[in-house]
DNA sequence: CTGAAAGCGCTTACAG
DNA sequence: CTGAAAGCGCTTACAG
């Protein structure tokens, strides 16, 4: 059964297509009886506005556009969930694509978002991404555009991020405070500029409570499908090379977890031995034992964020109000569990 | 900028809408040179045809609805990934929506999807969800609507889901050929049907193999967000009423991680003590210690055959072909590993 | 080879 | 209070 449409009602009721439409909308200069008898035909046949219909004369569709890198990924999926439920919550739809870490995917799922004409677009640069020409095509043609987590500060838009060189600093700053003097870390990779940043955090932090600096305590990871993997290589990498290593500071929680792992199995004491921060804060990171202290990376407010953000967007350009970009920075908390020493607890033996 | 449109192209080239759509269409009955004129003012505007004008015209728009219960989870992270990759492939968007487990939500969110007119709807029920009146209707509205996962038997759609019993038969047949006596089951929720089978196919392997089935071995678990502590908290419940136990299946490798955490601080060995199975094949089952024997549950080629029907039943509706409901279930595999007990192994010890 | 016309389903300014 | 007309941007059967 076909989906009923206006011109069904006004043949039905033998009056025009405008009238109907006009009593559906309660239009005041129709009179109570067409109303009456509209909206009981109306919904008699269960009549719906045709949304292409409505698209084409409205030239928007209240949906928007998703590219992220990866879904399958506790973070990511945490910030798609956070943008689902405000855009349903606003009356929005989302496409969503994934660019799998690459800037030739990314590039093509941008065409096909701008060709469906979604009424903005929120996105995650691919790792891969250096060239920012798709995106500033975006923005040149008046669609509202909002980056997060991995971004291109070069690109005039509105972007929701975290401190990452500064939730850096304060990891390595909690290893410092607990007594911990000689810290390596396991970066991300070389591209996406949070784990620049969060290299640049740890070095800082290094820096300001003069602890030298030493290129070979830094270890790199790709943080991809295989962390706890290169978790447990890189710290076993690291014992060989370095036996007076006493704290860590690592990229992201499952490749802390790894190292956690492949440091018990050797008979390492965590913190007593080494003490280890993490970054992300996973579902599994307060839990495992012992419990890993880590950055609490926002992704579901992230999501939240980014999608108000677009949404104000959309509304003023709709409403031919001035489009103002935010970079919206939201805090990061440092959760201390069992994998750092209690500075609390040493203190007050100190003062026993 | 506005985008072009073929209107623009008209006029600046003085001659009809017709021709130009013609000429971009590439129809015989254009001359060349006025193709070319076009092509080139057309690439010139960066001109795309405007994807609301085409929906109203074809009634399609090559997009399709995905609800699905929960986002932020392994298992169903993989599906969504595999249906977006088969979609890419065929030129097709989805749109997301999270049920939450939500049956009102659920309902609510088939309406919208309807109202958008996606072509067709791609949806794992909520947990909640018993009454299919929403499913049906969409059924009734010719609509295609193909089911995955968490299915309703008594709709008639297509459905791609996993042989639950029989995998759950296996998993529980496994540890009694390692040797188990006495078999526990930490059980899913009573509702979706897929934790009832897998309780099912436990009973059925334990019945065919004459032991008894005594239902004081068996413990509920939510599987939701605190799946961890649950399998924790199930393991010492456990060890208090039953100290004879020597085997667990249990519905999902999170709980069975958390279990075997608990087993591991109690000083209990697995599996020379409790041998234990899982179930879906998380990430981190084969990775951690011991890592956990399971049932592989293919979520990434589920989303792929669940995406491969729905587009099998959109193109055949399109050409007024037949549409002939499928019931696919996939291959799930029994994967060894450390948390049972090596059989070969053992033979081998007999033969010496 | 080119173009006017009708139509997809809706809305709204305008006429009566 | 009701309806004819124009328009959103496109396609295609038909006329010339």
């Amino acid at each position: 059964m076909k989906p009923a449409t206006l011109k069904q009602i006004a043949e039905q009721l033998n009056i025009s297509i405008s009238t109907v439409s006009k009593a559906l909308k309660d239009y005041p200069d129709v009179s109570k009886k067409t109303k009456d008898l509209v909206n009981e035909l109306a919904k008699d046949l269960n009549y719906k506005p045709n949304a292409f219909a409505l698209n084409l004369r409205n030239k928007e569709s209240k949906t928007i556009g998703l590219i992220i890198p990866e879904i399958v990924h506790h973070f990511f999926s945490s910030v798609i969930k956070g943008i689902i439920s405000q855009a349903e919550e606003k009356g929005y739809l989302v496409i969503i694509l994934q660019s799998n870490e690459s800037y030739e995917l990314e590039k093509k799922q941008i065409e096909l978002l701008m060709n469906q004409r979604v009424d903005g677009i929120l996105i995650s640069l691919a790792n891969g991404t250096a060239d920012y020409a798709h995106l500033n095509e975006v923005l040149a043609q008046d669609k509202p555009l909002v980056m997060f987590d991995k971004i291109a500060k070069l690109v005039r838009c509105s972007k929701i991020v975290i401190d990452d060189r500064k939730a850096a600093y304060l990891a390595t700053q909690h290893l410092i405070d607990t007594g911990c003097k000689r810290i390596a870390h396991f970066r991300g990779p070389l591209l996406p500029q949070n784990s620049i940043d969060r290299f640049l955090g740890y070095k800082k932090a290094l820096e300001d409570n003069n602890i030298p600096y030493d290129p070979s305590l830094v270890y790199l990871c790709e943080c991809g499908e295989h962390s706890f993997e290169e978790g447990k290589a890189n710290a076993q990498k690291l014992l060989q090379d370095h036996n007076d290593v006493d704290g860590i500071f690592i990229n992201t929680d499952l490749v802390a977890i790894g190292a956690i792992n492949e440091f018990k199995k050797m008979g390492i004491k965590i913190p007593e031995d080494i003490s280890i921060v993490g970054f992300s804060n996973w579902h599994m990171s307060s839990v495992i034992s012992p419990s890993l202290t880590t950055i609490d990376q926002p992704g579901f407010l992230m999501g939240k964020n980014a999608f108000k953000q677009l949404h104000l967007e959309i509304t003023n350009l709709k409403n031919n109000l001035p489009i103002v970009h935010q970079e919206i920075i939201l805090q990061t908390d440092l959760l201390k569990r069992e994998s750092t020493k209690d500075i609390t607890a040493k203190k007050n033996k100190l003062h026993l």
